[in-house]
DNA sequence: ATGGCTACGATCCGTAGA
């Protein structure tokens, strides 16, 4: 079972990227976060016309989430219960045996903002919600964008964002919090080349200049990263004309 | 030098992303 994530950046700007990747990539299940559409704008028809399901959790400009899989969807839930949020950022479902959570964390703006002590709530509900899952779902996968880059070597310089937004001691506490439920970074099980990014800024030719973060990740259940076979980031879409400014992840289980 | 780009929904600039 091949499973991705990519923060798309609207989904309506993307589809023909995400069409093109799907048949290149050919992953059996797809978390999709930033659709930046509603749910009566997701191009539903077309991406089954291609040979996926698909469930969605849209909102009109902001976040956004989904899951496609070229089996049926079961299970489908939005949110995180208990947790009032006015963002469409977490939808769930089970595809091929496997408990899937589609995640687009807050970005947090900037330390000590209002938009990071939402993050840090919001990392807080996801830990609560996701302990719950795995109760339920020995074999769980989380993955999307978690906007948090856990050590320095997934930083292109850890010294210019030393306690910046996205590595601040308290995100990474916050993501270490999900890994220590039992979640393992499925990227981390393997050898990796060095300086391998999820994320480059638009702006100051950060993809060129490999300006980048590792922020959007696949996290494994015990049981499920047993299975693990393999994690990589594929760069090659970040390369074509208006790319989104995240490249997918991917993970393969037996 | 603390910006630079991109997407969106509203105009011809503000909000948001990371």
């Amino acid at each position: 079972m091949r499973l991705a994530a990519w923060n798309v950046n609207s989904l309506k700007v993307r589809l023909p990227h995400l069409t093109d990747w799907l048949a290149k990539a050919q992953p059996d299940v797809v978390c999709l976060q930033e659709l930046k559409l509603e749910d009566a704008k997701f191009p539903r028809a077309e991406l089954e016309a291609v040979g996926y399901q698909s469930a969605c959790y849209g909102q009109k400009t902001y976040n956004g989430v989904a899951i496609l899989a070229r089996t049926a969807l079961q299970d489908v839930s939005t949110g995180m219960p208990g947790f009032t949020d006015d963002h469409k950022r977490v939808i769930a479902a089970t595809a091929a045996g496997v408990r899937v959570v589609s995640v687009y964390c807050p970005n947090g703006q900037a330390v000590g903002s209002e938009k990071y002590e939402y993050k840090l709530r919001w990392f807080a509900a996801l830990k609560d919600y996701l302990a719950a899952e795995l109760k339920l779902h020995p074999e769980l996968a989380v993955a999307g964008d978690f906007n948090v880059a856990p050590e320095d070597r997934d930083v292109h310089d850890p010294k210019a964002w030393e306690g910046q937004v996205h590595v601040s001691e308290l995100e990474r506490a916050a993501h270490r919090a999900l890994t220590g439920l039992g979640l393992t970074d499925t990227f981390r099980m393997f050898d990796q080349p060095e300086k391998l990014f999820s994320w480059w800024d638009y702006r100051m030719l950060g993809f060129r200049r490999n300006a980048g973060l590792r922020i959007d990740h696949i996290l494994a259940s015990p049981t499920l990263a047993k299975r693990c076979k393999g994690s990589t980031i594929d760069r090659e879409p970040r390369k074509l004309e208006r790319p989104s400014d995240h490249a997918p992840v991917l993970a393969e289980f037996s």
